[in-house]
RNA sequence: CGGGCUGUGGCGCAGCUUGGUAGCGCGCUUGACUGGGGGUCAAGAGGUCGCCGGUUCAAAUCCGGCCAGCCCGACCA
């Protein structure tokens, strides 16, 4: 390829709305170009690096038995009527009618087709099967952001597991754990498995990959041990152990005027600091009120609450439904005496006295207050917000906490879809069994910008070999014509040999065509002139060390070859 | 959905307060010189100033409405 012919619109400034490091360096190199909110175009540059990702994924998925398919994105309301999903997804779904008012939809992902085509399998001899596409999604997130990181629209690799029970499913679920570790080795990032909540997708566990980023949106907490990970929204941990002083008497009630925080109650009372305290929060869950107490130092979780509730339907109570229900505002809030409502607490507050609480009433407090004897919990709930330092359950270390983006997925699903579309076989005994699923999931456009994050420095994006866009860019320099003759033929060459070459013939300068070859990020640069010609060798440059070296004209086809199959394709 | 901000040649921006000729840098075209790290000179092309309405003799500029995009938060299968 020249080019020369090629369109490869690379951009001299910053474009202005761009943050992150991969969105302002794809958007540069031409890569991809900005539609509407969430939604980007790839060019001939990004997309090449897309199939690249697309290929990698393929071959990891074949490779553990998947069958690939290619399934429509505008899907019947009906089917996702089915299995509730039309209605329970808020928001991100896009719903429309066809000409007869048919119920449509923009497919978010796809197991209630691939469920609809696992209706036709009959028999447990059919299984397991392992099914996958790659195929564009629509989510109308309220929020799209950092360019390729958060969009709306965008293709995802997603792969559905079939089996008859769950230890089929587990089977399918490692392999997809070690498929997933190597497509993320060869796209040249280091993904940390965490454990993951499952959300609302109901399944039973969950893996997500992480990869470290500063403008990730996620956060993992990390064993610096490596004897833990897991996402913040699950994350357990140790915490700081206090003892208390004993006190037999009841609580008593004592006078805090214009106190309304933790921090002011520990300041204003030497026996009330903050880990002597309850904090007490009030929520609604499915319409019920739900008071939630945690020691005054800890914050909460709100997705451990979700998920140990096991309802989506959670939100913080009104100030004016906590006045009605206790009587007083946020900051005079307790759960002592308090009878008709639910209470949980978090299990560091298990087995503590002499604690410090709101009394239910503006401007006093109650202290002396024993968790289990004073209050009418309902359970305990570890719904802690785990901090950075906190030790390591299995090594007591203290912990990490870092920004990641999450570039993959993986979940045991169970039988939800299969039960609510009726995708069943026959067992061994003849008796009807819904299909054990699990999904797994990769979105292409994020690891583009991932795999960026990752590999670049101040001049550009480092590709690694295995996702480049080409393997190596020739650039011609000078306008003589016995240059660029060497140069076409060094470039047919190595087409011929099978690499990936752009010939850089522009009538550009020599600083021009660096620093876009730098921008865009070809792992190899050979530079031609006149001033090497005339001695039979050209540079041969590495754009990951910046190092170059010289080859003979006649060995350089050999040499990048070479390079390029050592770099573990 | 709340808060903040921005829409002016392909890209990045100024002009708006105080209404009157639409401007700069980069890029682009042509020519000359130059030719190993974004070069120089000369001559050019290119803009419904996001959209609709209002005020005014006159609106990029003032007023109202709408649309789009960005950032923070909420949210996020």
């Amino acid at each position: 390829m020249r080019w020369s012919n090629a369109f490869i619109p690379t951009l001299r400034e910053d474009p202005a709305d761009s943050e992150a490091v991969s969105h302002r360096l794809l958007m540069r190199g031409g890569f991809i170009r900005q539609l509407m909110a969430g939604s980007y175009s790839l060019l001939p540059a990004g997309f090449r690096v897309a199939t690249k990702l697309s290929d990698i994924i393929r071959d990891e998925m074949n490779r553990i038995g998947g069958q690939e398919f290619s399934l429509p994105v505008v899907h019947p309301g009906e089917i996702w009527k089915r299995t509730g999903r039309w209605d329970d997804v808020e928001g991100i779904l896009v719903k429309f009618q066809d000409r007869r008012g048919t119920d449509l939809l923009l497919a978010i992902t796809h197991e209630e087709i691939f469920s609809h085509l696992a209706v036709e399998m009959s028999s447990y001899k059919q299984l397991p099967q392992l099914w996958y596409h790659l195929q564009t999604k629509f989510r109308d997130e309220p929020r799209p952001k950092a360019g390729l990181l958060r969009v709306r629209e965008f293709v995802m690799k997603d792969s559905y597991s079939f089996d008859v029970d769950t230890e089929g499913l587990d089977v399918q679920f490692d392999a997809h754990f070690d498929a997933y570790s190597r497509i993320f080795e060869r796209f040249g990032m280091s993904a940390v498995p965490v454990d993951a909540s499952s959300g609302v997708m109901g399944g039973t566990e969950s893996i997500e990959f992480m990869v470290p980023s500063l403008v990730g949106e996620d956060h993992i907490v990390k064993c610096p041990n490596g004897d833990y990970a897991a996402n913040l929204e699950k994350a357990v941990s140790h915490f700081q152990q206090v003892t208390d002083e004993t006190w037999s008497r009841d609580p008593e009630r004592f006078s805090t005027p214009g106190i309304r925080t933790i921090s002011e109650l520990a300041e204003a009372f030497e026996f009330a600091s903050d880990v002597r305290q309850i904090k007490t929060l009030v929520y609604i869950v499915d319409g019920q009120p739900l008071l939630v107490l945690l020691r005054g130092d800890h914050e909460l979780m709100e997705q451990k609450l979700i998920d140990g509730l096991g309802t989506q339907n959670v939100r913080p109570a009104h100030e004016d439904e906590i006045r009605e229900l206790l009587g007083a505002g946020a900051g005079s809030l307790g759960a002592v005496g308090v009878s008709g409502l639910s209470i949980v607490a978090d299990p560091a507050l298990e087995g503590r006295c002499n604690m410090t609480t709101g009394a239910n009433e503006d401007d006093f407090h109650l202290r002396g207050v024993d968790v289990t004897r004073d209050i009418a919990l309902e359970s305990w709930l570890d719904v802690r917000k785990v901090e950075a330092g906190d030790p390591c359950l299995s090594c007591s270390a203290p912990m990490e906490i870092e920004r990641v983006i999450e570039v993959g997925h993986i979940f045991k699903l169970g039988i939800k879809y299969s039960e609510a579309l009726g995708a069943t076989v026959l067992d061994e005994e003849g008796k009807a069994r819904p299909l054990v699923m699990g999904s797994y999931g990769i979105g292409i456009g994020r690891n583009m910008a991932a795999i960026v994050e990752s590999n670049h420095d101040d001049k550009g994006i480092i590709w690694p070999m295995s996702v480049a866009p080409w393997h190596v860019v020739v650039v011609v320099l000078g306008g003589d014509s016995d240059v660029e003759a060497a140069a076409i033929q060094v470039h047919d060459r190595l087409e011929s040999a099978g690499i990936e070459v752009l010939l850089d013939d522009r009538r550009e300068r020599a600083g021009v065509k660096f620093h876009d070859a730098e921008l865009i990020g070809f792992p190899l640069r050979i530079t031609m002139g006149p001033r090497g010609l005339a001695d039979g060798v050209v540079e041969l440059t590495t754009r990951a060390d910046g190092t170059t070296e010289t080859v003979s004209f006649e060995n350089v086809v050999d040499t990048v070859s070479r390079r390029v199959v050592s770099a573990d394709l």
